[in-house]
DNA sequence: AACTATTTATAAGA
DNA sequence: TTCTTATAAATAGTT
């Protein structure tokens, strides 16, 4: 189709080459989008030469999205599974976790307890929760200590221990945070208001490299 | 290039238009394979024709996933970011939700308690603690209560009653709870023992319709 | 699916 | 790159 017949092999004289492909790929190109008018068809050809420059036909009826998306359905190729999958798999876990949280802390709130709880489960629960009011005890008596000792002067200070008066808390603490504030034994329970519950926010090709594949 | 010149536009004749598309995937997939052999470069030519059947052509030297993996890098089009955006957003969100759950759980515990806690928020904690312990209590014991109606000849019931007297517990129930088991009150306070904390899995899941690009 | 007259693509050269 | 043109290759219409 030339001058001269020419062996189907690499071009080796870089120049010759890029020539030939500039060349041929604007016949191709041309093939393409006849085979698309011509034949009602929808193609997508894509090229990268030897130096890497991007060319591409796409028919105009449809995208390269397109033509992927029905490429991977009628091959059973897919393209992107193991990104995909990954990603699938951890949000999966990260829901599973985030239902397991929810459990845990509906049950510390005392909230479905009736589910699917055993007595030795509840017994275990009541314990934790006991320490742990201690544990949040002891760090508010702790507060109130060390802003006692910095700002013994400041008006943060008297705040803190007016509203502590006020409320009359702390049936339990069994601390030296008396002596801490010189305050005279309280006594009184706990009083019962409760403020919100936390926010849980919660091809035909007969050649290598080419194969057909119909619609079933 | 034929017998006739043909225009080009859609051939009506149903048989006539697959006859010539099956002529002419023939030729445009051999100027594919010879313009990858010739010039050293990569190609994709994937076809639908107008019945759906799927034809392709793949240079040997590489794959349509790295196809598409190379068009998407130099063209800048991203063909599958409505899907995997929305995935990467949802994941983050849901893994910022666990942090706030664990956050929370951690507190709930008495741990963390140093970092970022006001007073106030620790007066609330405290109160909520509070409260969730006399719920879980209050469940433990309307389970006894309900165990020892339902089963009152049963071993289970025998067992709990048993398992109960034993470890003296129940500093603060209020409830009729003694009068449905005639027990006398047991007054003694809560055996501190601790069993292991709960377990809390902390897990990190965690010409029209072509052109050109060129390399930058 | 084969044939073949004719059109089309392109190799080499400018 | 683009144009020219001799020649190879593709294919429309026919069998």
């Amino acid at each position: 189709m030339g001058r001269g017949k020419i062996e189907i092999k690499r071009i080796e004289n870089t120049t010759n080459r890029q020539v030939t492909f500039s060349k041929r790929r604007t016949g191709i190109v041309k093939k393409a989008r006849e085979l698309t008018v011509l034949c009602d068809a929808e193609v997508s050809l894509i090229m990268f030469s030897s130096t890497g420059k991007l060319s591409e036909f796409i028919s105009p009826s449809t995208t390269t999205k397109k033509i992927y998306d029905q490429y991977q359905q009628v091959s059973g190729i897919n393209l992107w599974n193991s990104h995909y999958e990954k990603m699938q798999e951890s949000l999966k876990k990260q829901k599973e976790t985030n239902m397991r949280l929810r459990r845990e802390i509906r049950q510390r709130i005392g909230e479905s307890l009736d589910d699917d709880m055993s007595f030795d489960e509840l017994r275990s629960l009541e314990q934790d929760l006991d320490e742990s009011v201690k544990l949040v005890r002891d760090r508010k008596y702790h507060m109130i200590a060390t802003q006692t000792e910095t700002y013994r002067k400041k008006e943060t200070h008297t705040h803190l221990v007016r509203e502590f008066e006020t409320r009359g808390e702390d049936p339990y603490y069994e601390g030296d945070y008396e002596s801490l504030l010189g305050m005279s034994s309280v006594g009184a329970h706990l009083v019962s208001y409760r403020v919100q519950p936390s926010q849980h926010n919660i091809q035909n090709g007969e050649g290598y490299g080419s194969h057909n594949l119909r619609l079933a």
